[in-house]
DNA sequence: TGTACATCAGTGAACGCGCGTTCACTGATGTAC
DNA sequence: TGTACATCAGTGAACGCGCGTTCACTGATGTAC
């Protein structure tokens, strides 16, 4: 055996710190928000020095564009697997019934990923990952329409509607708001999506 | 004359602080956004001591909600001077418009008022100025619907898509996005708003 | 009209806190020979 | 296989900063008589 799977005892290196601070990141956002970051508490739950994470991600802003890149990997996954071989309206359905449910399992991600001015929007990782998302929504509307590229408005507008309903049901979870405390936030999304889809199919400029 | 209409020199009492702080938030929260608020910056602005702001707003949440508060109010009167007296599609399309226009020109005060963890959404006062706003979107889907009260999901439909396209192009902005620095960014919102508002009219259920 | 007093609005010094940054350091690892 | 040395990863003490909160205070205003 070459290597311990897992080493309990960590010596002076730690093996991964560059994993395990992007893990602290993670849990740390999800739970005191984008702007309850701070470097030293994450090097906290990481159990290094506090200078320690400046080595490998430079300052906060790095560290928090990692986990911004991260949530864009992770809600491209959860798209692709939501979508399974789908094609068409149900396609569409589908992804954006996705994005929704990642928006509401994660919020605090989502908010940073879009909405944040702690992240560098220009880093190459994190566009990249951006894009994909991006690509997985093309790709569903190309179904949609039948042709192969869809025009640009029709994106964005399917992106607005599926974004929008997303980062509102947050918001309404937030706030307790009536409705969304009735009912369940996934079966309201539902029907917006419809109506995106809807026009996607039937919208003739 | 009873009283200057603007002294120039004022003495020990401020005469209106409240609204000199309001202002001088708002001033910071468009200039650092949320998270780079602090009493202490805002007091300075506005030219008091740092501790007076406790007095009349408590705390940095306080303040905050107050902005908020006013953006919606801002909001609200944008979309009807925008509507007019447009009835049916046309008036979903102002309304619509009216939003992103609001949403490009004070970004920072929107992502405060929808996106912000340091407002105080149970605030009433900040409820009634929301609800305000909704009741604008609410009174033109009516409009274009032709029925006196709009489902609870075309409601939010309208509002998603209309919000979403506003955060997306804001973020776009940020971004320096390719398409969004090409064009002009509120053309770009228009074909979005075509395509909400024609599936608020012919979307069955 | 004048005076005394209560109330209100704003002051400024003091406090402790967590933060990011810097820097000389040390333990561990890999490589050259 | 063994040794020397360079490089890398992480440490921890020190620094200065801006923050929110507290609190005894003082200047201005309004009211009672």
């Amino acid at each position: 055996m070459a290597r311990a799977v897992k080493p309990t005892k960590r010596g002076y290196h730690h093996g991964d710190l560059p994993e395990a601070l992007a893990k602290a990141a993670e849990a740390l956002v999800r739970e005191a928000g984008a702007s309850g970051f701070s470097l030293r508490e994450c090097a906290r739950r990481a159990g290094v020095a506090h200078s320690a994470p400046g080595h490998h991600f430079g300052d906060a802003g790095g560290l928090l564009t990692e986990v911004a890149a991260r949530g864009f990997d992770r809600l491209t996954a959860r798209m692709r697997e939501r979508r399974g071989d789908a094609e068409g309206p149900e396609a569409l359905q589908r992804i954006g019934m996705a994005y929704v449910d990642f928006a509401l399992s994660d919020p605090a991600v989502l908010q940073l990923m879009f909405h944040s001015d702690r992240v560098d929007c220009d880093n190459a990782r994190f566009k990249r990952a951006g894009e994909a998302a991006f690509g997985e929504l093309v790709s569903a509307v190309a179904s949609t329409t039948g042709r192969p590229s869809p025009d640009e408005g029709t994106l964005r507008f399917a992106w607005s509607a599926v974004h929008g309903v997303s980062t509102l049901l947050i918001n309404g979870q937030r706030q307790g708001a009536a409705a969304a405390r009735r009912a369940n936030p996934l079966a309201l999304a539902e029907g917006t999506i419809r109506r995106t889809v809807h026009a996607v199919r039937t919208f003739r400029g």
